[in-house]
DNA sequence: GTGTCAATCCGGAAATTCCCGATCCCCTGA
DNA sequence: TCAGGGGATCGGGAATTTCCGGATTGACAC
């Protein structure tokens, strides 16, 4: 029987044509989400072989639900969509234990081969970064400011133009932790002002323009 | 016969999704394009029914080829996909000669849909953007979208993450003329914070990410 | 000439950020 | 086992910024 996967990406078109693809490819898509956290959830309940994700979707990331799904349900595989060839966009999925990863530039097989992979216990990279990660080991001084799971989705949060009030109200923590985060990040970053921490978070795909 | 058209996205895999979805709607596919020029030159090779395309591709975008197609190719209606459901985008698209605007987010019947209205010669919006642009009407000032150059300046200003203080020094005028300007751009690009006004800054080449 | 509008400026209320400190919890290494 | 570090969570209070209402000038159009 086929492998099974679910399917989470916020654009509802890109995913129907995704779960086409899939399907006629053999697989067998258990279920689709829109974010990170339906993502999370879905998982949890069908329990894949392999979950199959967008990393950028708002509120609630990709990575942000990689890092998640690790500590709840690390026998589910995960393979990643980006459209982001650079070096540490791959470094930063790859810590936050993604096992595939699949840019949208490519053809569809290369994500067949992805899934196939991964369910192999393989770690797929897409041809075209993974002379980015030989890079990433020929030049090991990338000690970037490692930010927390929690710094990382208040830093989308901001980018994405909410308050610091509804941030804390999304995330259900006082406005005050939130001004907390964010005060870390922007001392972590050397980051002072918002304007910057937005074409940080753009920069580095936290969130899109 | 089915209508014919041409696909236009920048990431393959995206492409290969929606070629399966509007295939198997009996539309035929004549060509697919990975940025706007290679489009242009598909469509006057082509010469199909509709263009199909994504907004954001690299290097030359949906709405320069859609201006460009207007001027070369009148005759073929032009449907964009794209995520972003606020009022501007709508209303410069329709500027470039747009006849079809349909967001990601909805479902894959919206998008079939969209194509056969524009080939009866209607313009069709993706629920969703439909009260955006109704609202464009009843507040006829926002459609000065058309900022003035000490606006635009300013917008540059605060994008690269200068303080209003700084903006002042550097223009040499009141840190209050600063907050009048951009209290102004925010009413005219109905965005109401910072980092709103940053994406909107860099997705329009004000600044850079 | 009258109207519109960009550009300039101001005051004061409201909201937010910034800088200090503090507690709790989890993990790690001695 | 226990000390230490770091992340996540809060709060107070000062400082800064934004927001909302005006108001003036000059250019340009009709």
């Amino acid at each position: 029987m086929g492998i099974r996967l679910v399917l989470a990406d916020d654009h509802v078109l890109v995913r129907q044509g995704l779960k086409t693809l899939l399907e006629s490819a053999g697989f067998v898509v258990a279920g689709e989400a829109a974010d990170g956290r339906e993502a999370v959830r879905l998982v949890r309940a069908e329990n894949p072989d392999v979950a199959v994700m967008d990393i950028s979707m708002p509120q609630f990331n990709g990575l942000n639900a990689a890092l998640e799904l690790g500590r709840l349900c690390p026998r589910v595989k995960l393979v990643v969509l980006t459209q982001h060839d650079e070096q540490q966009y791959v470094t930063e999925a790859l810590r936050c234990g993604v096992k595939g990863y699949v840019l949208k530039s490519q053809a569809a097989r290369d994500l067949v081969q992805a899934i196939e992979g991964v369910c192999r216990g393989e770690v797929y990279l897409s041809p075209g970064v993974a002379g980015a990660v030989a890079e990433a080991y020929l030049a090991p001084q990338h000690a970037s400011a490692a930010l927390s799971v929690r710094e990382r989705q208040v830093l989308q949060l901001i980018a994405e133009g909410h308050s610091t009030k509804a941030i804390a109200a999304r995330l259900a923590i006082s406005a005050k932790t939130v001004e907390s985060h964010r005060s870390k990040l922007m001392q972590k970053l050397d980051i002072h002002d918002t304007a910057s921490l937005v074409r940080y978070a753009i920069r580095h795909g936290v969130t899109q323009a």
